[in-house]
DNA sequence: CGTAAGATAACAGGCATTGG
DNA sequence: CCAATGCCTGTTATCTTACG
């Protein structure tokens, strides 16, 4: 039993003779076995341990060139095998300075030619270790993302949410209270109590008040009050004709509530008491004096409120209802439907369903878990206001992109108390049939214009932004597959890069007329012209080539790019005799790149007879090419002279053909 | 020197089959 | 069940080129 000696850290290859083996499959024991991957015909079982505990037999041996590893390959690779570690996991990892320190340390310990071949070459090395380093970096993004996909919500999802929300509101605070009927049997009660107070209703679902004559009591209460010293008035909004809401829209309180109510009850002394709340500010406009709040017992707490926002104050629901009575009222739009909190809840308690009368323009505010103001709506802005088609598409506007679901993208808000004010831009907007994409609002403005719309009674339009070059995103339903990068289609169908490059491959294979793009220096074009030596600096260069384009008929100005001067790659072992004049032009389009290749010999009878014109190459196409040339020399040379074969151009029998 | 992108050979690993 | 072998599909590592 023998030690196993992994080649890699993932445990998958192992050493074994100085032979590569890969894991094939685990046995059911646990062991794991390995095999030779070019012949397969040597493997070996190595257990939980890391001990061999099979071994093929004496007379087995590798099929094919299978590759044996040299010790100092082996220790080579071991190397290569740290540093890309390192890259992966030291965050402080440098690579020229690892890279380098290898290399000297094995070259100090073994023979320095044979390290210098097998340790890995630097570029190659580089980009390994660059892309080591960034897997630890997209692993992160990685985490992020799937954090991201596993608390996303589904559209229809979200959208059930939503509606439901509107249909249901209550749901949440009557979990424990499941007598919603009786609620019919008191529907007949007027309006005002139904709504001055939520507490009253409340309790009407606990059905403590169920026997108490509300209303008489109320009018009593009212008629004494307006013969008294205070005077009440209660104020109808006439164009909704619905009172303007003031009722608290507290709801996390409901549980105290009912407990504070409870011994009241049984007492059974009840009275209706109205409470005057000094106002702040103090205003005398009377549309605006319906901060009073009307009790149904003097021991229920009511919270006194104004409508004035301060500095960073998380906008409630009365503050959006004021707002969105107003906006109702002043709107030209008779088509209009714009539904704030209470109206929301009024919907409910008449069955109604959102899908109902699509050819009204219909906006809701909803409350997303008690936290976050967004707005509902089936108005397309970008549609005109007569197109009133029966198909209704729902939009939802949310300033902070709360659920992560967004489907029209609108400007961020900074802080996360401004949702409100965003809400009610955003009905003012479309109220107007304007797209409220298209505008950034300034927040600290928008809290000034509602506090000057509650001090003034008049709400001026928020103080915005046009942006006019925003490209306008819906998500997530549009995914566009234009011109997309490997990565990026790769992305979308949740495959590796290889697999689509390989995809690709295999359909060019199979279907032709493929126009894939190919990257490199296609529109590139060597100039050379042996009558110039070589130019002092650019724009001698430009002269030289500029005569060659007017020859060619080329404009330089359209379709050139840019131009520079190459120098010889093997400077090295020729400087003196290898300098080249060549100069590369970069063509804008594959079209003037392709006349002026084309054109080309037609140079040769005019005075630019001596400028070449040849396709740019890599330097290993370059190195291809000078290969090919030796051996077409060299078996032309092997031709008696008198049977080489010279047509009228001068070529040989043997020409460049790459293959 | 670091990085990006695409091409490509080699590789990973599941599945199926055959034989012992 | 283990071992040997082959196939398929997608992955990984490397190479090449380019850019700033």
């Amino acid at each position: 039993m023998e030690k196993i000696e992994y080649f890699d850290l993932k445990k998958c290859i192992i050493l074994f003779d100085n032979y590569k083996l890969h894991k094939v499959a685990s046995n059911a024991d646990g062991s794991v076995r390995f095999r030779c991957q070019t012949c397969k015909s040597i493997s070996v079982t190595v257990d939980k341990t890391d001990l061999i505990c099979r071994k093929p037999d004496a007379s087995s041996r590798h099929l094919g060139q299978c590759k044996k590893y040299f010790t100092i390959e082996t220790i080579c690779l071991k190397n290569y095998e740290e540093i890309k570690h390192d890259a992966r996991t030291e965050p402080s990892f440098s690579f020229s300075k690892s890279y380098g320190e290898g290399l000297q340390q094995l070259q100090e310990q073994y023979d320095l030619q044979l390290v210098a071949q097998y340790y890995p070459k630097e570029p190659t090395a580089r980009v390994t270790c660059s892309k080591n380093k960034n897997q630890e970096k997209d692993l992160q993004i990685q985490l992020i993302q799937e954090d991201f996909y596993q608390k996303r919500t589904e559209f229809s999802i979200y959208f059930t949410n939503l509606t439901h929300r509107i249909t249901h509101p209550y749901e949440q605070d009557l979990d424990d209270v499941d007598q919603y009927k009786d609620t019919e049997e008191e529907e007949e009660m007027e309006k005002i109590i139904e709504q001055t107070i939520s507490k009253i209703k409340l309790a009407k679902l606990k059905n403590s008040y169920k026997n108490f004559d509300f209303i008489d009591n109320f009018r009593e209460r009212l008629k004494s009050q307006e013969n008294g010293v205070i005077q009440t008035q209660v104020v109808y909004d006439q164009e909704n004709n619905s009172m303007v809401s003031n009722r608290c829209s507290k709801r996390k309180g409901t549980q105290e509530e009912k407990e504070s109510i409870k011994p009241k009850t049984k007492t059974g002394t009840l009275s209706i008491e109205i409470k005057q709340e000094k106002q702040s500010p103090p205003t005398t406009s009377t549309s605006f004096d319906n901060s009073r709040i009307y009790t149904a017992d003097e021991r229920i707490q009511v919270e006194p409120f104004n409508f004035a926002l301060s500095d960073d104050q998380w906008l409630m629901g009365r503050h959006i209802d004021l707002a969105f009575d107003y906006i109702q009222s002043h709107s030209r739009n008779s088509f209009l439907f714009i539904a704030n909190n209470w109206k929301c809840e009024e919907l409910i308690r008449n069955n109604f369903l959102i899908h109902e009368s699509p050819e009204m323009d219909k906006i809701f505010v909803v409350n997303v878990n008690n936290l976050h103001w967004i707005i509902l709506t089936n108005i397309n802005p970008s549609e005109s206001e007569n197109n009133q088609s029966l198909e209704q598409n729902w939009f939802v506007y949310d300033n902070q992109n709360f659920h992560r679901v967004h489907m029209v993208q609108s400007e961020h808000q900074i802080s996360s108390n401004d949702c409100g004010l965003f809400a009610i831009a955003y009905a003012q907007l479309l109220a107007e049939r304007l797209d409220p994409f298209n505008y950034k609002f300034d927040q600290r403005l928008m809290r000034i214009t509602y506090n000057s719309f509650i001090t003034f009674g008049f709400l001026y339009d928020f103080y915005f932004e046009i942006i006019a070059e925003k490209q306008k995103q819906i998500f997530p339903f549009n995914v566009s597959c234009g011109e997309k990068k490997q990565i990026e289609i790769a992305k979308l169908l949740g495959v590796s890069p290889k697999c689509v490059s390989s995809t690709e491959k295999r359909y060019e294979e199979t279907c032709s007329g493929s126009d894939r793009s190919r990257p490199g220096r296609r529109r590139k074009l060597n100039f050379r012209d042996e009558r110039l030596g070589i130019g002092a600096n650019e724009d001698e260069d430009i002269e030289k080539v500029d005569p060659v384009l007017n020859a060619l008929n080329i404009d330089r100005s359209k379709t050139v790019k840019r131009q520079r001067r190459i120098k010889s790659s093997n400077s090295g072992d020729n400087t003196s005799k290898k300098v080249l004049d060549m100069i590369v032009v970069e063509f804008t389009d594959d079209a003037a790149r392709l006349k002026a290749l084309r054109d080309a010999r037609t140079l040769r009878g005019t005075e630019h007879k001596d400028a070449y014109i040849n396709p740019d190459k890599t330097a290993s196409e370059r190195a291809l090419e000078r290969e090919l040339r030796k051996r077409r020399n060299e078996l032309n040379g092997k031709f008696p002279l008198n049977q080489v074969r010279i047509d009228s151009e001068g070529r040989h029998r043997y020409g460049i053909k790459p293959d």
